[in-house]
DNA sequence: ACGAAATATTTTATATATAAAATGTTTTTC
DNA sequence: GAAAAACATTTTATATATAAAATATTTCGT
């Protein structure tokens, strides 16, 4: 009369074993909002009147002194093709990306930080490292390093093989 | 001639010293973003034809057998109150939901799961813990139960006061 | 070199999200 | 008990996101 019981079919025994993937999965998902939408995106508006993709945007192109084309931007990004369309209309308007069409492939665009771009990014980048250390700052280095490490296994559990 | 150099004003070390938290807010982030963008939204649209943002709505209903007020429901969730009105919208329409005003405060409204709600719950909610396991369920017990607790750090160090 | 297939992006239509204003209700203050 | 303040939600206007169709260019096969 101890224990829990336990069915014999596959399917049914999968979820009554110990598996706490999904309790870690709303964990994850709720500190990653708790930061984004608590903290970030009010740093973000008040002090940059900008926004985590667009933030998103110009980090990837940080990365990539030789610019990136359209689809590799929107798969960096996970987002949509459309999507990253919108963003690069924006930060074209405002002048902090360039965009051009290569002689050779008038198909794709190459989209890169203007000399502006670079500028602006380095502050926004600065401030917002600012802010996650006086949000993280007072986790020990042990607890950052094991974070690292054990969500590092989680990122290659997840990545798929064509994404 | 060794090591690599230190500013003397507050701002800037702050900055230079060994402070990896943009690194584990990126990294956390991604993982959430890979789950989230790669796997669990096409499924749930697939199988249930439903996103993530309905399924949080649904599962906050089902902590709560008493129901929960908009407002409740809109801070648990981390959306706006306008966002969360849309989503009830839908809900009720479908009938998963109900949305009643009590008479001695007709200010606010109470919804909850409707009994076909609660039904459709509880095989969506099967349904999602399979996804993850199949996600994560390689971890070890080990990683699941650092991570857990490790999270739990972050969260405790992100929650604000009146949030 | 020509038509078909593949590739890259944008456009369109629609869903989801926010912020701020508007609406209606309850509570407080005097 | 009336006016003001506080509260809870919806509405409005707009930004952000997706999926799928449309457009345009390049590459492949013969």
């Amino acid at each position: 009369m101890s224990g829990k019981q336990h069915s014999t079919d596959q399917e049914t025994r999968l979820i009554e074993e110990d598996h706490h993937s999904i309790k870690l999965w709303l964990r994850l998902l709720t500190c990653s909002s708790l930061i984004e939408k608590k903290h970030l995106r009010g740093s973000l508006r008040e002090e940059f009147n900008t926004t985590l993709p667009r933030f998103d945007f110009l980090a990837q192109l940080e990365r990539s002194a030789d610019g990136l084309t359209m689809g590799e931007l929107s798969s960096r990004m996970m987002v949509s093709g459309g999507n990253a369309t919108g963003l690069a209309n924006q930060l074209v308007k405002e002048g902090l990306v360039e965009r051009n069409s290569p002689p050779n492939n008038r198909r794709t665009f190459v989209v890169k930080l203007s000399p502006k771009g670079k500028k602006y990014f380095a502050k926004l980048a600065a401030r917002h490292e600012e802010w996650m250390i006086s949000l993280l700052g007072k986790l020990s280095d042990t607890d950052v390093r094991s974070l690292m490490r054990l969500l590092g296994k989680v990122k290659s559990e997840v990545v798929q093989p064509s994404g």
